[in-house]
DNA sequence: CAGCGGGGGGAAAGCCGTTGCCTGATCGGC
DNA sequence: GCCGATCAGGCAACGGCTTTCCCCCCGCTG
């Protein structure tokens, strides 16, 4: 790997001008000698050592971000969003999956660090568990107290900006909905319970309902389409004369679908189904899916913007609205 | 930000020591003195530079990954195939997504050369302008002559080790399964001309169906549900008496199953459509949608293999077989 | 008791760029 | 013709960490 001093050399140099012409520093420097250099540049096919640049000059211009999964829609989409401010601004963005593991997310918390990132960004949802929270706290309040900027999305019990989706409201959306089409015997498939998501989306439905939601009628499983077919197929044994299922995603939503159509229930006919989110995947099912719409790509953008901004001292806290999709999976309950 | 420094004056020992104890040298330290670094690195919530690290250590634990869009389904089943390889190695993975964009790829290419990575993964489909395959294959010549490892995914015009789908084979069992059916007028919703992928798929196609299939009856579009969408209107009104299509990857394959039903026309009673990945969203719509299926994660998974080993010298090239999977979109012509 | 070996700790030399400061040269002005 | 100002280029000091090499001291052996 060609250095710098190579580079010197070859153009007949120190390695101060070098620097200079390939830096592109504010310091003038004759045209034969920067011909030069650029010529040994690229002879040598040089390149600049990122980490040493970065020592020499402590000029923090990436940004970390740890979600659950990139590759996970809901994720995609408000990636995009951070994505998009980032390079508007000219930042480079690290990516970090934590799989909703809470150590992988401390992990990747310190790793951010000792980046040197000017900004961390943890989207998705926070999680219930007291002590977990206190050891990411900590992790965050250390590099905050180092002069990083923190920006959450989604989790509203952490230091640093946050960014929260509607998720109550959402839920309150459709349960307010299925009350109105008439909807009596409705069940839940929730996400796993230890996720302030699944709980906060969970309240606004009750709320949305009206207390006409017995907690047996609640299934907690995994936020993927297999956990949302299995949790329907117990819900329509558990649930007699079931009419309506929400899905607290679009994922297992459509997990939920594929298990109605195979005990050759007829949706919205037989049995109505809401979904959660507004995946793409939610237009492209039959029936098209009923679902709430979450600005992910805007969360994304916002969580993105307060972490590049300087703060102002206190914690800044935003809330997106959600909005309900009708589409084609409900209408009222069978006569 | 702490130092090592920092650490080792609060500890009371020397940055040596402090340093042994922390990045666990093979060199013995009292267990006291270890005792006393690890309190400072607790107090002082130290995380190591990583950027000094690497300087010092020239130790290259990263791999680089350049891939269409991660968030893409077809990519985000590769980089699963890539990371869990990695992770089992204990390689950490940076993503760079390329649109597609050559010139980013090259930028990318440039940017983990500065990063000092140790493997270079290129995926996703090569082009076919020989000036964008020149530069590339400039840069990537330029890491492999400084010792820098390169694996390609999908592409067979770089140097490197190269790891292949059975693009033009799953094509053929397509072809030949409508031909075994029956059908005589298919169309073909084709992606980017560019693409080797897409040149690939078709050949395939052509050798399966024996010639029949009229340049006329091709559309070239994004590999997207829109592009999909926008090709199959036009090849409705352009090919009279359509009995099948064959989309060249699943998204478009959704977004010509959207547009028959809006033209209501049954799938697979009035016309065919086949897809091509069995991407998740294959399964979940309906009519289920036949395609073939391609071993994505395992083509991740090798070519981080190779990528991870020691060349022998020359170049190794393997292909992964494809394969024809049954759904429900696809039946002999309407009669 | 002297000599020797070995183990634990520290000083310092890198790794590769960047940049403040100094030098030598050139040029202009008087 | 001489002096000071100006400017381009180089020297060297960082930045934070690792690691080699050396030293000191302890304990063992003859």
């Amino acid at each position: 790997m060609a250095t710098l001093a190579d580079v010197a050399r070859r153009a007949g140099v120190s390695p101060a001008t070098a620097s200079r012409v390939i830096s592109g520093s504010s310091k003038p420097v004759a045209d034969e000698l920067r011909e030069r250099v650029l010529r040994a540049v690229a002879e040598l096919r040089y390149v600049p050592n990122a980490h040493a640049q970065l020592l020499a000059r402590p000029q923090r211009s990436v940004v970390g971000v740890v979600v659950h999964d990139v590759s996970d829609p809901y994720f995609a989409e408000l990636t995009r969003g951070l994505q998009r401010v980032a390079t508007e601004r000219g930042r480079l963005v690290i990516i970090c999956n934590s799989y909703r593991d809470p150590e992988r997310e401390v992990e990747y918390v310190d790793l951010l660090r000792a980046q040197q990132v000017a900004a961390i960004v943890l989207a998705g949802s926070g999680y219930h568990d007291p002590a977990v929270n206190a050891v990411l706290d900590e992790r965050l309040g250390a590099y905050a107290a180092a002069g990083g900027r923190v920006a959450v999305v989604g989790r509203h019990q952490h230091r640093g900006d946050a960014v929260l989706p509607a998720n109550a409201e959402g839920a309150r959306l459709i349960g307010g909905e299925l009350r109105r089409l008439g909807h009596r015997a409705i069940a839940v498939i929730a996400g796993p319970a230890t996720l302030t998501t699944t709980t906060d989306r969970l309240a606004g439905l009750h709320e949305g309902l009206a207390g006409r939601l017995p907690a047996e009628h609640v299934r907690y499983a995994d936020f993927t389409r297999d956990g949302g077919a299995r949790a329907m197929a117990e819900l329509l044994d558990a649930v007699p004369g079931l009419t309506a299922v929400v899905a607290l995603n679009d994922s297992m939503a459509v997990g939920a679908l594929g298990v109605l159509r195979g005990r050759g229930l007829r949706v919205p006919a037989d049995v109505s189904v809401v979904g959660f989110d507004d995946m793409p995947v939610a237009a492209d099912v039959s029936p098209a899916l009923t679902t709430v719409r979450l600005p992910l790509a805007e969360l994304g953008a916002r969580a993105m913007t307060l972490a590049l901004e300087a703060a102002d001292g206190s914690d800044r806290v935003e809330t997106l609205p959600a909005e309900l999709v009708h589409r084609d999976s409900l209408a009222p309950p069978p006569t």
